[in-house]
DNA sequence: ATTTTATTGACATTGAGGTGACAAAACGCA
DNA sequence: TGCGTTTTGTCACCTCAATGTCAATAAAAT
């Protein structure tokens, strides 16, 4: 459960907000000013800051903040010129809401910001695949597959339940315009289905594969 | 040198944001449709995705293309309403701007998010890696790099696990925009390894390179 | 000019993956 | 059911392109 350090020194907003997001799973520390800030700056693994507090512009500190852990940081703000927009950005935030504004659009943002950019993960059963390190885990081990082979799997995982003639596989995976009779897929297919025996490929005979779709 | 690529089938902002983005160092890649964007995508850094296009509305393909490969995506449209934002967020965007806007608040937007959100003081198994000095220790020993050899430790690193094409690795180091059969990435992968015995890179062959994550 | 850094090219090494032989299975047809 | 044909499963082998490695050269920095 992620934690979200609320700085707000407006009462009913921080209030507010802090109770909203402990509604929606977030463990929420509503702190308002910034000495307290700094004391819980590193328990949290995201940060809504309001810009201005009875001790001056948040964004001084700002920097500092980051430099001893780095996080995403939500400004909010009154202000509602670019300039001061970019300059929160530059200095380090990652958005920047302007006053006043819906929850749900807060809260989505926080889940965009949380969201590891790298889960481009595919499962299928007791399978796991990781598209941007190229990498298989079949029940939590870890499976070296060849380039080839990984390329076979992901393109039948993108597409469960679909039968992909062999003439396409050759075509989409190996880039092959003219289509002689080879081993090539069967190959692939095999090696496949030896790796992972929880892997379901059909046969269509005369025509290609197919992955059952999981459930 | 960062890549986006701009969505857009507005003749006249796509043309303009193009050329102000290529203006502040940017290789933009601008296409109109569809088709184009699930072809360019695997090149960008970051995309900037305009809701309406001719082919409909571009939400439908952006869990498709995320998965391909994760990108940060800011979504621009004229749609005002809090339901249009939280959906575009929960699809998968990073961040949502609503025509008008101004160029400099989507570049700070576009820097903030290509910013690594690393903190200055990267660490690896033993490795403790200076951003902002450069520096390098093993095991509490400081090792001298060269520049190249920095960059591309730091790159790995600022994205552990993750596959690295060669190509990418040669755009995004050595700024290439053509990339001839040269042994340079070998030779700094070559290295960064004899330096770094705790290092662990994994080579894809026909793909490139990665990090093992540590953890 | 000298030193440091980066790239190139030659060569060794490896492993992905294709090839073809053969076995096994599925299918068609009587 | 049985036989012949076609398609697929399986395996061992072999090729070649991709990479590892190093020394030599070029380029850049000092």
């Amino acid at each position: 459960m992620n934690s979200i350090l609320l700085v707000e020194d407006d009462e009913l907003l921080g209030h507010g907000l802090s109770l909203y997001l402990n509604s929606k799973g977030y463990t929420c520390c509503w702190v308002t000013n910034a000495t307290d800030t700094n004391e819980y700056w590193f328990h949290a693994d995201l940060v809504i800051l309001d810009r201005q507090l009875q001790d001056g512009d948040s964004l001084r500190h700002l920097p500092g903040w980051l430099m001893q852990k780095a996080l995403p940081v939500i400004i909010l703000t009154a202000k509602v010129d670019i300039e001061n927009r970019v300059e929160g950005l530059m200095l380090g935030a990652k958005d920047y809401m302007t006053k006043p504004f819906a929850q749900e659009e807060l809260l989505a943002r926080i889940i965009a910001h949380l969201r590891p950019l790298g889960a481009s993960l595919l499962e299928y059963k007791s399978l796991q695949i990781d598209v941007s390190s190229r990498t298989v885990k079949c029940a939590g081990e870890r499976v070296n597959l060849k380039p080839k082979e990984f390329d076979l799997l992901l393109l039948l995982l993108q597409n469960p339940g679909r039968v992909f003639h062999r003439d396409e596989l050759l075509n989409k995976i190996w880039g092959y315009r003219s289509f002689p009779s080879t081993r090539t897929v069967d190959n692939h297919i095999l090696h496949l289905r030896q790796a992972f025996p929880c892997l379901e490929v059909e046969t269509h005979r005369g025509i290609g594969y197919r992955l059952t779709a999981a459930k």
